[in-house]
DNA sequence: ATTTGTGCAAATCGTTTGCATCTGA
DNA sequence: TCAGATGCAAACGATTTGCACAAAT
């Protein structure tokens, strides 16, 4: 559980100021457990939760979290982007008809066979997006 | 080569009328090896190759293009969405600065370790995008 | 002749920004 | 006090859609 005093201080410590509306944030997205939200999604929530925040500045929150690190950004399709509150090296599992991602557990999760980067770069991250369908069989 | 024969049936098997507009953008598209492209920068190369076809067009051709199994679409960041004439299994490096795609010829990449899908789900598709940055160093 | 495709402009969706106001240190 | 944060509405870029016109079968 994410208290009021552990979530100050994590906004401290990325250099933000604990605010009414970033502390309401955080506490929604840190408060439970990994999640996978869109901008719109957190909205919702919180005006269900009485603390409602303009959807601009849940934008600029999020964008803000991630740059900090809190948060990681995951793409899935070309509009709407999903932000993930589990930023270890792991995969996901993207439901198509629901819009809905999964967290696989990376740690047993390799790639094999990966040529060398072009000269003058480097890796920086590897995003693999495992896509899933209903089962019709 | 795409020849205007060949065009015109590959249009045909997918079930789709060989109009000028489809043919232009199809020779464009598969007339030079593969190609990741977005929907603005067919746009100019339509302009530029003198037979202007409306952006409004080249979407709809994309997605039919894409629905018939002719394109494959690249999610890579939030907004814009590149389209690749290499349908096969394969992934791609990511040039964060440029915008860039390049395919990683996938017969020697290889993921262990996924678990089974949640029960009544299969696999549909593997993205993998390997996101390149400058290597100062 | 009938169906399908095209172009344009307007509509839409997700996201960002300008600016006046408010708030935390 | 005053830099930094917020809210609103307007701006934005990418994409889609409605509808009148044109082209393909």
């Amino acid at each position: 559980m994410m208290n009021t005093q552990n979530m100050e201080q994590k906004l401290r410590d990325a250099g933000m100021r604990p605010t009414r509306q970033r502390m309401s944030l955080g506490k929604l997205l840190f408060g439970s457990g990994d999640r996978h939200i869109t901008a719109e999604q957190l909205h919702v929530e919180t005006v269900q939760a009485g603390v409602a925040v303009s959807l601009a500045t849940i934008y600029n929150t999020l964008n803000q979290f991630t740059e900090a690190g809190l948060l990681r950004e995951v793409a899935v399709e070309g509009h709407k982007s999903y932000f993930d509150t589990n930023t270890s090296n792991h995969c996901h599992y993207y439901l198509e008809g629901e819009g809905r991602l999964i967290d696989i557990d990376g740690e047993q999760l390799t790639v094999d066979g990966l040529p060398l980067p072009p000269a003058g770069m480097k890796i920086g991250r590897i995003d693999i997006i495992v896509r899933l369908e209903k089962d019709r069989g």
